[in-house]
DNA sequence: TTATTTGCAAATCTTTTGCATGAGG
DNA sequence: CCTCATGCAAAAGATTTGCAAATAA
């Protein structure tokens, strides 16, 4: 729970530089897949920080809303899902056995929006990727 | 209400025909949008059908599981949406500024899934793609 | 000091479930 | 008939909100 400090990041979007949001960030930042409301909350909670899941529900609004983390959520579950904003564009691998969450470096649809934005006279944001199957250690 | 029977298509997948099970199907089909479960059940009751909303969830579970229908979700919301499993392979735009969600037709992701096939070893079974931004209406 | 943030409890919203009744084949 | 489908009420799970107390700047 001592990772880096966020505070200027925070500062930079008009937010108090506060523990538990220097906390949640941290742990989002060291996860290798996206993590529900709930996985934050244990995790903090597993750390002995003292948090109200209202309150981490209420910083990853926040967080969202300055865009330094995504919401999204994943097929078949009714929970949300929360990750770091990387600059570096990813995608997400499920995997329908064992629920593994695989990052995919790379994007195949910068040219596809473009052809889009083109055609149907768009102004396209962002997307939304996932590809699900079964992973290479389930196969076996 | 008064559209086509999905008598066949029930009993193929061992399915009883019953009334409410057409008329959902009908209701998904004739939309040109997914649809929530409250959606759907407030179309019912403004068509007059008397239902329950927990006949509802139970009735989309079923045809999900049975694939005649889709279960998916959109970014930002924390509910569910259902829409046909049609053959022909779509995606969706969502507009974030008048929520609007328009099909595309088209897939930019038939090259990529094999490639990563072959580098990463999935046996990939589907995807789905989202991409949002401002529609043209919104655009003026 | 003052606006923002958090804790707490309760409310709200979506979805699921158990059980008794009703309808399809 | 006999099984499957539905209604109803209640539960469960995820998320939001109001308000008072605590904290950052």
């Amino acid at each position: 729970m001592s990772g880096q400090s966020y505070k200027d990041a925070l500062k930079n979007d008009g937010l108090k530089n506060t523990k538990h949001r220097n906390s949640i960030l941290n742990i989002i930042e060291k996860s290798p897949q996206p993590l529900t409301a709930d996985n934050i909350y244990m995790a903090l909670i597993n750390a002995g920080e003292a948090i109200n899941l209202s309150s981490v529900y209420r910083i990853l609004g926040t967080l969202a809303e300055k865009r330094m983390i995504i919401k999204s959520s994943v097929i078949g579950e009714n929970k949300a899902v929360f990750e770091l904003n990387y600059y570096e564009h990813k995608h997400h691998f499920v995997c329908t056995k064992c629920k593994k969450i695989i990052s995919i470096s790379g994007c195949p649809l910068e040219e596809y929006e473009k052809v889009l934005t083109k055609k149907m006279g768009f102004n396209i944001q962002g997307h939304k990727l996932e590809i699900y199957g079964i992973c290479s250690d389930c196969r076996k």
